[in-house]
DNA sequence: ATTTATCAATTACATTTGTAAACGGAGGCG
DNA sequence: CGCCTCCGTTTACAAATGTAATTGATAAAT
């Protein structure tokens, strides 16, 4: 819930745009030059085009830039753990409440996770159970809800 | 990955639609009046604005619609679960592999699972530790990574 | 000093999205 | 038989997004 002030605008992420963060994160900070090589191993975006979306990232505050030498420095203002964090909650909250349970289990079938992980949502889960409602409710319509 | 012949364009619902489409999922089959009513209770959108965002639906294949009497009634060509595991997928391939555990750890904790979700997870995880990677590698950069 | 190579900034433009008013056809009412 | 009402269709328009060429400033090279 992040004190409201909202500075930085997560949740607004354009796709184009997760992919030059995600090189940023990365690479923690990086010169346009050596983001623009390294995307266009990837896509087929002109230069123009990966500054053109670096500004709109400088301007939405998700990137600052640093002049060092005489060409800009890129350093990302949120964190990709944040970024990822909010914008997954964000997606769920489309989603009935009582059907979140469903969609993480396709999520999750559908992952590649380390043993590492694995264990640590177990402990998670286990955790979690003790203090679990027997039942969610269907947040979908005000009065009746056909939820199965 | 759906024969690549995805003519319907899951994935590409916008925050306004999902919300119409949370209420027509919901409800199974809509006619607009119903729709306009239900989501002005939540939305300060005209009349006008809704039937927008209900005709680009159709026309975006996500809704169909057959005229009954004189007005017509709005129906799903996507399930709800379709619509969320691909866009939930979708979102997690925005993130390095090395990272969709922590991820997950988040949105889980966040979330209010039933027992019997929690349960199913369980299942699920213990299966798949089975199975599981010691580790999974990072899938950022062609060469260099600098993941933690 | 000129030319050239680099960058960033400005400008551009089609498409999508958010939002909505105006128009047009068909029943229902008087 | 006209008029009103409902509903869907057309049209509208600003903002955001995808994509990129042009311009301008400055440093490097000759």
């Amino acid at each position: 819930m992040a004190t409201t002030e909202t500075q930085t605008k997560i949740g607004e992420i354009t796709p184009s745009e997760w992919e030059l963060m995600r090189i940023v994160w990365t690479k923690q900070t990086i010169y346009s030059r050596e983001l623009i090589e390294l995307l266009q191993q990837k896509r087929e975006w002109s230069e123009s085009t990966i500054k053109t979306l670096l500004r709109r990232l400088v301007k939405k505050g998700l990137l600052t830039t640093e002049k060092e030498d005489r060409r800009f420095k890129y350093t990302a203002l949120v964190s990709e753990a944040d970024a990822m964090n909010e914008t997954t909650q964000q997606l769920f909250d489309h989603l009935c409440a009582m059907k979140q349970g469903a969609t993480l289990y396709h999520l999750i079938d559908h992952l590649t996770l380390s043993q590492a992980d694995i264990k640590q949502l177990q402990q998670l889960l286990a955790t979690k159970l003790t203090t679990a409602p027997a039942q969610v409710a269907c947040d979908c319509l005000p009065d009746e809800c056909h939820c199965d």
